[in-house]
DNA sequence: TATCGCATCTAGT
DNA sequence: ACTAGATGCGATA
């Protein structure tokens, strides 16, 4: 298995995430996940300095609001068929600080043209961000529902981080005081 | 191959 | 403004 994790320090509410990189890029991310589905954990740590060192500069730029894109090549092996097409779709479309729709995404994706329903094809993006293995490198949280934010997951503290995402990026107002149980 | 869950949207009250 | 219902897809076992 030529997989190895990175760990990341971040501030997000979740803790440190979790890379996975190949010598292609990084193949995996995960919020608090020690695991993803279907990866095995065999190999604890990476084995190329640099390429940590490199990893945790850049998102630990990112969180500081320094670079508005990680410029980590991606391995897309975990993604396959349609998936990775509206993977690809978004991280080309979407940029830093802009949000886009589910229905949008699945329109621009091309992937639903048989889809009559809008609403079908949005849901279906959602499943698939919901199964996204690149957490945060494909921004997957810029993805909002027509309403407003929209969903997320992995648990409970999951809208937490897409909330803190999107604020880091200046799409939700400044208030720092998510903090409080009345939310708004 | 069959079953399950879903991070939505739309329409009606 | 709020609640309820309907859709097909991908993922997993």
């Amino acid at each position: 298995m030529e997989i190895s994790w990175v760990a990341v320090a971040t501030p997000l509410p979740t803790g440190p995430m979790q890379l996975a990189v190949t010598p292609l890029g990084v193949a995996a991310a995960s919020y608090a996940g020690e695991s993803f589905a279907g990866l095995p954990i065999g190999v604890p740590r990476c084995t190329d300095p640099r390429k940590v060192e490199a990893v945790q500069g850049r998102l630990a730029e990112y969180f500081a609001g320094r670079c508005r894109e990680f410029g980590l090549p991606i391995d897309w092996r975990f993604a396959s068929g349609p998936h990775r097409k509206v993977l690809q779709r978004l991280l080309s479309d979407v940029g830093y600080g802009r949000t886009i729709t589910y229905g949008e995404l699945a329109s621009r994706s091309g992937v639903f043209e048989d889809v009559a329903e809008p609403g079908l094809a949005a849901r279906t993006v959602g499943q698939m961000m919901g199964a996204n293995p690149l957490a945060l490198l494909v921004p997957c949280h810029r993805v909002v529902a027509a309403d407003g934010l929209g969903g997320f997951g992995g648990g409970p503290s999951g809208m937490e981080t897409k909330r803190w995402l999107l604020t880091l990026e200046g799409v939700l107002p400044p208030t720092l005081d998510w903090n409080g149980p009345t939310g708004d």
